[in-house]
DNA sequence: TCATTATTAGTACAATTGTACTAATATTGC
DNA sequence: GCAATATTAGTACAATTGTACTAATAATGA
C-alpha cells in the first residue's frame, strides 16, 4: 500500500474516532489531508473502499496483537496483556462506539465482527477455566456463571471506551479500565490468586501514545 | 399535545430504533404516517423540535418510574423492579444506542443525561449500601469496590441492549439482562442474601409487549 | 529522451435532506 | 352560518454529499 494511502487511512481514522463515522465526509478527510477531493476518490474511489480498508488494517493489528500473546495466562501476564488490547480499542475506538451503524451499512464487517466477538468470549472463558487449573480461581458455584462472566468482562472492555466518553470521564484509561475488570474477578479468586493479584501495582501508570 | 403529534412521536422512535437516529429522515417519518411532508412539518418544524420533544418523553416516563419505585429493595424488590427499567431501555433504545452521536447533536441533552447517569450510579451505590445494612451483602473487601461495582452494573444494564443487537442475540431480553446482573451480584452476597437470591424464580417469563 | 503510467486538481452532476412557503381543506367558536 | 384558526398537501429551494469525468502535471522506465 502506498504512502499516500497509508496517509488517507491514519488521517481518516482520526477524524472518524474525533466525529463518528457518518459525520465525516469524504471532503472532510481530503481537507484534513490538504488534499483536492479528486485526488483522495483516485485513491479510494468510493467511502465504503476507505472504511473496509480501515477495517483490514484492524484484522492486521489484532491478529498480530494475538501472534504476541503466548504466555501463560498467570494474573500478573493477563494484567500486563489488557494494555496492548485496550491500546487497539483505543486506535480505533470510533469502530466499537459506532459500531451498530457499523455494522448497519457493512454487512460483512457485521458478520466478520460477530465472530470475532464468539472468538474473544470463548478466549476469556479459557482463560478463566485456566485459572481455575492454575489455583489462581475458584470452582464456579452456580452452573453457567463464569460463562456469564465471560461475558460481562467482554462487555465491560468492549464498551469502556464507549462508557467513558457518554459519561466524560477523565484520567488514565487503562488503570481504570483495568481496575473495573479485576473488580469483577476479584470476588472468585482464591487465596493464592489474591496473592498474585496483590503483586500487582494497580496504580503504576501506563504510558499512554 | 395533539394525537396526532402524539403518533408522530409514537412512530419516530420506532423509526429510530429500528434504523438508528441519522438514517430516519423526515420524509421516512411522514411517510410511514401516510402523511405529507408539510403536515409533518407543521407539526413538528425542525428535525430537532421531534428529538427534543421525545427526549422531553423519555425524561417523563423516566421521572414516573422512579416515582413508583418507593419499595425497600430487598432482593425480591431489586429483582422485580428491573423490569419496568429494563423496559423503559427497549422503548427508546436508540436513545442509549446512539447515545454518543445524540449527544454530539445536542449538547443540551448530553449534560441532563450525563447528570442523570451520574445519579443512576449514585442510587445503585445506595441499595448496594442498603443490602449491606439488611444484611444481604457482605462488607467490601478492598476500599472503593462497591463503587466500583455500582459502575459496573450500570454500565451491563445500560449497553445490554446494545452488545444484545452486537451479537445478535436472542431470547428472553428481561430475563438475560437480569441473570447478568445477579451474576455480578452474587459473590457478594451473604448466606441470608443468597437465600433470598435463591428463592427468585430466574427462569419466570416476563410478559413482552 | 520520450512515451507511458501514476498522481493531482478542478469541476460537474444527481440524489438526498432539512426547511420554508403557499394554497387548499377541515375544524372550531361564537 | 361564518369568520378565524388549525390542519394538511404540494412544491420549491439551498446545502450537502458521494461519485464521475476531464485535463494538467509528475514520475517512471526502456
Amino acid at each position: 500500500m502506498s504512502a499516500t494511502k497509508e496517509r488517507i487511512l491514519a488521517t481518516s481514522v482520526e477524524l472518524f474516532n474525533e466525529k463518528g463515522l457518518v459525520n465525516v465526509t469524504m471532503r472532510d478527510i481530503a481537507a484534513e489531508l490538504d488534499m483536492s477531493l479528486g485526488n483522495l476518490t483516485y485513491h479510494f474511489k468510493k467511502k465504503d473502499e476507505l472504511m473496509e480498508a480501515v477495517h483490514e488494517r484492524i484484522i492486521t493489528e489484532r491478529n498480530s496483537l494475538m501472534e504476541n500473546v503466548q504466555m501463560i495466562p498467570s494474573i500478573a501476564n493477563i494484567h500486563s496483556q489488557l494494555v496492548p488490547l485496550l491500546q487497539l480499542y483505543e486506535r480505533y475506538r470510533f469502530f466499537h462506539q459506532d459500531i451498530l451503524e457499523v455494522m448497519r451499512a457493512y454487512p460483512k464487517i457485521a458478520e466478520m465482527q460477530r465472530e470475532h466477538i464468539n472468538n474473544q468470549i470463548t478466549y476469556i472463558k479459557a482463560i478463566i477455566d485456566y485459572s481455575i487449573g492454575s489455583g489462581n480461581m475458584k470452582q464456579e458455584t452456580i452452573p453457567g456463571q463464569y460463562a456469564q462472566l465471560a461475558e460481562s468482562v467482554w462487555m465491560l472492555l468492549t464498551f469502556w471506551l464507549t462508557q467513558r466518553e457518554v459519561r466524560n470521564q477523565q484520567g488514565n484509561f487503562y488503570n481504570q479500565a483495568r481496575a473495573a475488570m479485576w473488580n469483577l474477578v476479584v470476588p472468585i479468586l482464591t487465596e493464592k490468586g489474591l496473592a498474585n493479584f496483590k503483586k500487582i501495582n494497580l496504580n503504576q501508570e501506563v504510558t499512554v501514545h
